[in-house]
RNA sequence: GGCGCCGUACCCAAGUGGCUAAGGGAGAGGUCUGCAAAACCUUUAUUCAGCGGUUCGAUUCCGCUCGGCGCCUCCA
């Protein structure tokens, strides 16, 4: 039994799909104006484990993340600059080629990061006619009007507005250092737009029944999230942050078109800290994927320290942590399939029970990595790769293809050293092999030599 | 101003109202080795920020204090 804590409830429930054997999931996925940054990876991360924790558990996902390749502004202040735009200046390229630009980039850090790709993985440009349809029916339905700058959603008129992230409204407006206040052509405070109108200065535009514009940065995952799921889907995801925002908008907006329920589970990623503080984009405190290849990880070295740290905790990085994580998961990749420690059927049975037991309680992968560990089992880490993700069989395959002629000479070299018990040199050749990433051990067998795992 | 989170060994990090407080890394010792590396074995928190309370019993529940942080605005 699959149990998950839905941010809905507050509360770890039994998972039970609308269909049986399927699990519909929408995940929040970049905006596409520069590099994803590995906090923004590490919910990736996790909503790979929980894909591939529905499929171990006998559920077929359905997958739908969305690339945010439409500008918004900056904030609902009308002079906010938009990031697509400021991006594309910045590089010299116009917003499309931006878009395609990180899209591409985006897609190359989630295959190093061996995350499986969604079903269906959807560009916001090319969904701007389901955005349309959606805001024309909450005007009809009355949860929207029309302003001079923008279609606005009625928060007044959907009741539950604040239940996800069960905002205290009264308090938000009575604090918050003047932040949360009208701006624009807005009725209340907490109204949203739907479709800006009337801003000539924006790039990105499109027809649409009240004039030139563009949409509002929540309509999207309505749009499209229904379009692939359904108007009540099993699962959406993001990162906590777009609780008390984006992900509350999302409901009212899809609800009030639909008049269904929206979602069913809703599970939430926390954050990568670092120096003890959010890992973030506009504060230039962040590292990303190729950054730390730069420096001599292994993205699955990265994936392997995310998976040690509860999806709901706050997990705090350092480059000694990435370091432990990679050491960890050399030894991972080192261990002999020839010492098996779980030969006994029943055994075997009782200890994958034990570890499914733990990835089962809202996806306690650190249990699992630490129970996996101490079996020790080369079997029960292969099975359960299936869920952690970290290339074990082939990382560990003993043909990892022909060693280069340059390495087979100067192993030949060695030996012939060691033969003439020439000390000195063949410490020498050792090291320049060690130097081109080969591990090189004498024992009694005589010399192994291999790619390094990691 | 409102809402909320966290504080477990040198580092990262699970966990529980009562069995030895997981696991990984690092450190230390050992086996092996020409020396190493890798691997393997052993070892490292009488204690879970502090102080009170509830309880037969709390690290785990409650309260307070100290410290760190998040959201309410684009944000994974």
């Amino acid at each position: 039994m699959l149990r998950l804590y839905n941010t809905l409830s507050r509360s770890i429930e039994e998972f039970v799909p609308l269909e049986p054997g399927k699990a519909g999931m929408y995940c929040c996925g970049p905006t596409v104006y520069n590099y994803a940054h590995i906090g923004n990876l590490r919910t990736y991360v996790f909503e790979d484990i929980l894909r591939r924790t529905l499929r171990f558990n006998g559920f077929t996902p359905f997958h739908v993340m969305n690339i945010t390749d439409v500008g918004h502004l900056e904030s609902d202040a009308d002079e906010g600059e938009d990031k697509m735009e400021k991006g594309a200046r910045r590089e010299g390229l116009d917003v499309w080629q931006l878009a395609r630009k990180y899209e591409q980039a985006w897609l190359d850090d989630m295959a190093r990061l061996n995350i499986e790709r969604p079903e269906v993985i959807c560009r916001a440009t090319e969904h701007v006619q389901d955005m349309i349809e959606l805001v024309e029916r909450l005007l009809e339905r009355g949860y929207a009007y029309a302003a001079n700058d923008a279609i606005y959603f009625d928060t007044s008129k959907f009741s539950d507005y604040a239940k996800l992230a069960r905002l205290d409204l009264r308090g938000l407006q009575a604090g918050a250092g003047g932040r949360v206040q009208l701006t624009g052509e807005k009725r209340h405070p907490n109204d949203f737009a739907l479709w800006f109108t009337n801003r000539p200065r924006h790039i990105m535009q499109w027809e649409s029944p009240w004039g030139r514009g563009y949409p509002g940065w929540h309509i999207e995952c309505s749009a499209m999230s229904m379009k692939y799921l359904g108007p009540t889907f099993d699962i959406h995801c993001g990162g906590v942050d777009h609780i008390p925002v984006h992900h509350t908008n999302e409901i009212a907006q899809s609800e009030g078109a639909t008049g269904q329920p929206f979602v069913r589970y809703w599970l939430h990623g926390e954050w990568l800290l670092i120096g003890s503080e959010k890992m973030s984009k506009s504060t230039e405190n962040f590292l990303t994927l190729a950054s730390l290849a730069e420096k001599g990880f292994d993205p699955l070295a990265y994936r392997y320290l995310c998976l040690q740290a509860h999806y709901r905790s706050e997990l705090r990085f350092t480059l000694d942590a990435l370091e432990a994580a990679q050491n960890g998961l050399r030894r991972v990749y080192s261990a002999s399939p020839e010492r098996e420690t779980l030969n006994d059927p029943s055994a075997f049975a009782d200890a994958r029970a034990e570890v499914l037991a733990a990835l089962n309680d809202d996806l306690n992968v650190p249990q699992v990595v630490g129970l996996l560990n101490r079996y020790g089992s080369h079997r029960l880490w292969l099975e359960f790769d299936h869920v952690l993700g970290l290339d074990i069989a082939g990382r560990t395959a003993p043909d990892r293809g022909e060693l280069p002629a340059e390495v087979a000479a100067l192993i030949e070299r060695r030996n012939a050293a060691r033969r003439e018990r020439n000390w000195a040199e063949s410490d020498r050749l050792r090291d320049e092999l060690i130097a081109m990433g080969y591990e090189v051990g004498d024992g009694p067998t005589g010399t192994t030599v291999r790619k390094r795992p990691v």
